[in-house]
Parts: structure tokens; sequence; C-alpha cells
DNA sequence: AATCCGTGGGA
DNA sequence: TTCCCAAGGAT
């Protein structure tokens, strides 16, 4: 068989896209690797995310913690904080764990093996030899959703995700060289990312449209098959805005598992799949006739909201107030955001 | 093994 | 509007 992978780096060498926590294949050929932490970082927000999504993020975070000791020290709420809005959060109570554990169990310098990478918190087969890869040249192989793509077309494999995973690990592996590795790491994702992409794919200046089983076969448009997935359901709920005359609001921080955990959100009814009761008519609460909606990755989201402003003295059964100066809507999760957007016009007081 | 877990952009 | 999708991991 023919060295496929050269030629995709002959590609990378030119095409290679630049971001802020990479170092370019010019520099990596003399000898330069990118640190360690700063490409952790950007390997556990890309997750499920998107380049455009994350760069604003890892340039906060590298800011505010440059260090994985300062990450490791750092407050927990804080770190949540400035982690809302990108999703999955479970990623940011792992990226704590995980920053710690560096600094109790490796010394405070990231291993750069694929099996001790593994054993991190929020660190899984992919991520681990993305960062022995890229930050280590270990000649790992990384399996995300744009290699499983290029896989699956590069030889033409017609049988679903998620069911064909080993059997594209096993091609991509093949496929992996012993030079540069850290560089072919890269280069296959930016290729599944600028050529081989999902739709409407750039076969035409591909650097492997030679070999492409697939192209051969006319069946790119169709690869990778997956097995559909059910429809999302909807669910409702009720959130209560609850402001004191001071201008403090009542929240509560979620429970550290499960949907939004760890996250700071408004006290509310638990969310059902039936519309909620009409709420009782009294004179306290306000409710708004506009509902919050949110899509979530497996439901839909329909939040009726109920504002309320209270005494200094007032005790609530649920949550905490945070003064005006402590809280920050930029700190909520995303639903819990829209549900402050609109409750905050009508709670505008002095 | 199958399910859960966010978000925003694009077709 | 609706659906798909993006550098997956944990349970």
């Amino acid at each position: 068989m023919r060295d496929l992978s050269a030629e995709l780096l002959a590609w990378y060498d030119i095409h290679a896209r630049s971001m802020p926590w990479r170092v370019g294949p010019a520099d990596r050929k003399a000898g330069v690797l990118p640190d360690p932490y700063a490409v952790w970082m950007s390997e556990v927000m890309l997750q499920q995310t998107t380049v455009a999504a994350v760069r604003d993020y890892h340039r906060k975070f590298m800011g505010l913690w440059p260090t994985v000791g300062a990450l490791a020290a750092a407050d927990d709420a804080q770190v949540m904080a400035a982690w809302a809005g990108l999703g999955y959060y479970a990623r940011a109570r792992n990226l704590l764990k995980c920053a710690r554990a560096v600094v109790s169990d490796h010394g405070g310098v990231f291993p750069g093996d694929y099996e001790t990478l593994l054993t991190l918190p929020g660190v899984g087969p992919y991520t681990a030899a993305a960062i022995a890869a890229i930050a280590f040249d270990q000649p790992e192989t990384v399996v995300d959703g744009n290699v499983e793509r290029v896989m699956a077309r590069l030889y033409d494999i017609h049988v679903p995700l998620p069911g064909s995973k080993p059997l594209l690990t096993d091609r991509a592996r093949d496929l992996t060289p012993l030079a540069r590795p850290g560089d072919y790491a890269q280069a296959v994702m930016d290729l599944g990312a600028t050529i081989c992409t999902p739709r409407s794919p750039a076969c035409g200046i591909c650097p492997w449209r030679g070999p492409c089983a697939a192209r051969a076969a006319g069946t790119v448009a169709e690869l990778p098959k997956k097995i559909p997935k059910k429809k999302t359901p909807t669910r409702y709920g009720i959130a209560y805005v609850v402001r004191r005359s001071d201008g403090a609001w009542l929240l509560e921080t979620r429970p550290d598992s499960g949907l939004l955990g760890g996250m700071l959100g408004w006290p509310g009814s638990e969310w059902s799949d039936d519309p909620p009761p009409a709420p009782p008519l009294t004179a306290e609460w306000t409710a708004l006739n506009d509902e919050a909606r949110h899509t979530f990755t497996h439901f839909h989201l329909r939040l009726k909201i109920m504002t309320a402003t209270v005494p200094t003295d007032a005790k609530p059964d649920r949550g905490q107030f945070l003064s005006q100066h402590d809280f920050s809507p930029a700190a909520l999760p995303t639903a819990m955001r829209k549900v402050y957007d609109l409750a905050a016009a009508t709670l505008r007081h002095g």
C-alpha cells in the first residue's frame, strides 16, 4: 500500500489551520512542541464543541489560570462560572479534578504516555491520544468524529456507527505514521473539518481523492452510516425568579451530578413530560406571558416564569440570595440565562 | 451497551 | 421549524 500519511502531511504543511494553542508544522519540524496544559485545555473544550466556540473560552481560561497549578488552586464556583455557556458542564468539574490530580499525583507535570493520561478525570481514549500525539509526539491514534468519517469514506465502510467504531479505529491506527505523529493527528482532523466534511465534501481538492474507495464507488455522500436517533421529547417546568427589595437575586447551586450539574440556576419545579398546571392566582406572584425555550441534547424544555419581589428579611426554603454585586447572568448556563433575560425586565427597580 | 449530558450555527 | 452536527466521556 502507498504511504497515505505522507500525502496527507504534505497537504497539512500547506493547509494546516492556525489555532492559538497549536504549534504549526514548520515550528514542529524544528522541534518545538506546544504546552501540554494548553493542549489538554483545548482538547477538553473541543469535546463535541466547535473550534469557533472554543477560541474565546480557551483564551479566557489560559488568562485566568496560566498553569495547571494555578487551575488546581482555583475556586470551584469561579471555574464553573467561567465555563458557563460552553455546555457539557461535567467537563468543567472534571477539568478541576484533573488539574488537582496532575498536581497531587504527577508533581504538577502532565504525563506524556497514553495509558497514564487515560487515568485522568475527563480524559478518555480520544483526548489521551490527542495529548500524547500533539503535546508529546507519541505515535498514538486519535479517533474523533472527523477521523471516523474520513476512514468510513476512505475505505468505503457501510457498517453504521457506533458499531463500526472498532473497525474504523483499526483502519486509523494502520495509517498512523511513526514520524510526525502530532502533525498527522491534527492533519486527519483538519482534513475532516475542511475537506472531508459531513455535507458537500470537497473531494476534488482532497489529498486522498486518489485512494478514496467511497469516491470510486460514488458513496461519499451516504457515509458514514449512522443509527438513526429518536426524536427529542418536550418537557415542561416552572422557574421562580425572586428578587429582594435590596436588589439581591435568589439562586441555587444545582447538584453536582445530572443536567447542568454544579451550575447556578433558578429555583423551580421538576421538569416533567406534561405541561404545568395553571398557576394559582395570587397577588404576590407575577406570571410572565413569555416562556423560556431551550433545547438540550435529548429534550426540548419550556419553562413558565414566575417572578416576585420580597422584603430583605425574607427567608427562602431553597437557594440563597446573591447580591447585585456578586451576581452576573454570564455565570448562568444558557437555559437559566434565557429565564433571566425574560424576567429581568419586569424586576427592574431602584 | 445504551443513555445521559449543552450549545450555537447552518441547511 | 426542525434537524443535524462539532476534536467524547462517564456511568
